[in-house]
DNA sequence: TTTTTACGTCAGTCATGTTGACATATATGA
DNA sequence: TCATATATGTCAACATGACTGACGTAAAAA
């Protein structure tokens, strides 16, 4: 049985442990926002810039309205960045093949370049922050991080396939 | 030396890993904070809310340019959201002792009952994380979120004290 | 006594989200 | 073929939460 008053819990649950794990997401995310902001800043564009020319970088020809989906906002909103970023030259659109109301969207040479030099800086955060903690706490990292994220997108992630040594 | 046409790589640094983990933690704060947000909005609250009412409440007595610190935001934003906590008294402030030009912050009744309602889902969605990844993962996803977090926070996360097993 | 600090306020602006209504082109099913 | 559903876009109005800049006040510190 749970022994409260030594402090004892065998599920680890405690609150002060479960209160770390929330201050910990909000720093983490909190430094890791900061960077990109102060570049995207030098273009007169914020952080919904930043995730659409993420992830239309990550899913080249990704529909309106799977990036809708990700960024759980509206077509709306997703609209004014959207066009911004299309009228400057970072996305181009064209029409889905088999489904022509669709508009597939890509970064252009200038979006690529734009999303590399925002992408890097995180990238730079996390490799060394998964250099100084070692692989197997990259897989516990992943492994709470998939647990936050809602069933649905879980599916998102796929497990790695473990390192080929010299395949 | 690192061997790239087999994506062998000794440090795990490979881009694919680094971009799940930009994305692990954009997915994971973006339901992380889908909760709470919701109850918020029966307030008329936002989540500029939470943040003051859960880092008061984590701090009582805090003083506003603590407060400044923690969320790194101008004074004038904070301004707004504290006036109106204030206001709606589920905040309360007091002058310092030592320094009576300070406004030292505590949370009401009120505060703290709202604090709990929204903290409890963040709390509970990080318990089910935790207890499905396991206690080794957890150390693993604190390691690297604190890698994440600027030297100058980390102290604000002292490494835990070993389970005492039976007091 | 002067300067610095802690905090507040007024005013204006911007980025990013919302709801609601309506429009258009295309796909799909009866 | 015709009706309906879907993918996308647009206009308008609004709320939140961030920003800069300027100025004010009380108390501490030099």
């Amino acid at each position: 049985m749970t022994d409260v008053k030594t402090g004892f819990n065998p599920l680890f649950l405690r609150e002060e442990e479960l209160r770390q794990g929330i201050e910990l997401l909000f720093f983490a995310y909190r430094d890791f926002t900061a960077e990109p902001d102060a570049i995207l800043a030098d273009y007169g564009f914020g952080r919904a810039h930043h995730r659409v020319i993420y992830f239309v970088g990550r899913h080249p020809g990704i529909t309106v309205s799977d990036l809708l989906e990700i960024l759980r906002i509206t077509k709306q909103s997703l609209s004014r960045v959207l066009g911004q970023l299309v009228m400057e030259k970072f996305i181009t659109q064209r029409p889905g093949l088999r489904d022509r109301r669709q508009r597939l969207l890509e970064l252009t040479e200038k979006g690529i370049e734009l999303e590399r030099q925002l992408t890097e800086r995180q990238r730079a955060r996390i490799a060394r922050a998964y250099r100084e903690a070692g692989a197997e706490a990259v897989d516990g990292f992943r492994k709470v991080l998939l647990g936050l994220v809602e069933e649905a997108d879980r599916a998102r992630f796929p497990s790695r396939s473990p390192h080929r040594r010299g395949g």
